[in-house]
DNA sequence: CTGAAAGCGCTAACAG
DNA sequence: CTGTTAGCGCTTTCAG
């Protein structure tokens, strides 16, 4: 059927072995042999076999990504992760091989010590991750978008939160805002941030509001339209002096303007929103349209993939942080009020 | 290092061809041999390794899913179809790998020519689509998720836009409403229409309208917030009679129900408004929350994998048709004006 | 610079 | 019911 490699070798008159330098690039051949090599190879239409070649090299050439089963957490973002590495890998000649895992690593353990894969790219990383410490114990090579609180031995990629939130200070002090409330995410009772990017944008929320002087106000928000129109509520009884309020959750934005709205607020009349870390689409779908960061989501995806391909060739890979994008939308303003 | 079937067959007394006739349930073995290569898998801590076993079997037991490369089309039910699909493959002990392709079927190709994977799952089938006839040519085993407009070969499951669009129906006309007017998606200049479930949809809408002796009223509408918002405008103009509209695609519909807002429309007072195969999610987003027939995502995923899975075995596979699920927002409401 | 040979770990006839 | 024997197609020492 297929050609091998031996159908190759004879054709071109040299051994397997040779073919098989002159595909890996792994030993120098003189130019005269590569030729016919070339030309035997398009005449039988060789394809190489990458199960044997796994086979043989030990080297299946397969990565995983690993994310989240559980709809409980959805994010839209999630599609641009998977869409970066998925580019990513096919650009570098590997293969992504998806597993929606459930939290507690035990699912990713069973499928990591198949062998099947080379290396797992973990998303959605929590603070204290069990999936990482499964890894770590088969001793399956890992890199990581997001990171854990004590991360220091596996590569990762992660959200520049500092500029992120930066990039929104920016704008919304440019506006004349000062009393700006940051309305975080909650992950689940008990739990309260112990998601990276809550915690780390909750850091460098306070970390600049305290830089300019301002007090800092912090609210807490669970992550779905709902959740957001009943922080709106909270939001004007407990901060009635705020001009501005940046929404952790690209579904909880969405929610707290238009409950903003139907309270007869208007926007950015009266209050100044931003949606952090969203989608551009998902923004626009609020009314008016939020001004958003967004997520550098396929950017992550594939810095995420080239870092664990780097980690795997040996190589060291220093963290990689990407600051997202602001996108001015229609929900921000100058201050209308002055306290 | 890991053990493998020489090591079980050598702990358990027995051949190795006979450890793997009890790994893949091929022959019959008498209870005292299987007891004692499960103890000797047990103890060794045996994992059969895929890749041999694909290489021996000529079966990868990795399967693709290939996906739209281009954000043109977005849909945020993508993820909906990935995570069905990967769920499934999981429980049917095979791989999913991810193949973002564009859609000339070249890039595709490419990659199943390699022989990694056993057979191609494809999403997002266009009425005439340059992927499945690649893989085809190819002799590549497929399933679709949608359908070509010629399909008679490859197996498929769809949506069932039938029922979906009676659902929608039942709801409006339960409502009062006979002016119905259907926003179709509108795929990109010349191929208006191409796309499977627009088609489908509008067949559907206009069958079961003159079924009950209404008056089929269509318009054309892109597939972002912007170009719902400018097909609101021409909703009033073209449809001033409208008491209902059901809007494909599910950034158009928020579009659609923020413009006639700001154009100072109530919903549903004025206008009751619907949104075609939308996740839950998107459209709990718009305000009032949309009322929406969802896209059966992880359903169909799962059923590809299912459908592809059997042809590969070698088993016919029928068609399979699911309708969504009528979520009732706030959108809709029974009719105010009688014309 | 090229080749011979020995596997990688498993499956699948074919015997017995 | 179990074992023997060839491979699957490629990589990779080790020689030359």
């Amino acid at each position: 059927m297929a050609a091998t490699i031996r159908d190759v070798a004879r054709a071109a008159g040299v051994s397997p072995a040779t073919v098989s330098y002159y595909l890996n690039d792994t030993k120098p051949l003189t130019a005269a042999t590569a030729q016919r090599i070339e030309q035997a190879m398009a005449e039988l239409k060789f394809r190489r076999n990458p199960v044997a070649r796994a086979l043989a090299s030990r080297r299946s050439r397969i990565i995983a990504l690993a994310y989240p089963f559980s709809d409980a957490h959805e994010s839209y973002s999630a599609r641009q992760f998977i869409i970066g590495a998925a580019r990513a890998t096919a650009a570098l000649d590997y293969n992504l091989v998806v597993w929606p895992v459930d939290d507690d690593g035990l699912e990713l353990a069973k499928l990591a010590e198949q062998g099947l894969v080379d290396g797992v790219l973990l998303m959605d990383v929590r603070n204290d991750d069990p999936r990482v410490y499964a890894l770590e114990k088969l001793g399956v090579p890992a890199a990581l978008i997001g990171r854990t609180g004590d991360n220091v031995t596996v590569p990762y990629v992660d959200i520049d939160f500092d500029e992120s939130v930066r990039l929104a200070f920016d704008h919304l002090l440019g506006l004349g805002h000062r009393r700006i409330v940051l309305v975080n995410g909650e992950l689940e009772r008990g739990k309260l941030l112990s998601f990276g990017p809550y915690l780390r944008t909750e850091d460098a929320y306070r970390r600049q509001m305290a830089q300019w002087g301002l007090e800092p106000a912090v609210m807490y928000c669970g992550q779905t339209v709902i959740d957001g129109r009943a922080a709106a509520g909270r939001l004007l009884a407990d901060f009635p002096g705020a001009t501005a309020a940046i929404v952790m959750n690209e579904l909880a934005a969405p929610g707290v303007t238009a409950e903003l709205i139907q309270r007869g607020r208007s926007l950015p009349g009266d209050m100044s929103v931003m949606s952090m870390f969203s989608t551009v689409n998902v923004a626009a779908m609020s009314t008016p349209n939020l001004t958003t960061v967004t997520t550098p989501g396929t950017e992550l995806g594939a810095l995420g993939v080239e870092a664990l391909l780097k980690h795997l060739d040996g190589f060291p890979v220093p963290p990689v942080l990407v600051a997202g994008r602001l996108v001015v939308g229609a929900s921000t303003g100058p201050v209308q009020r002055t306290t």
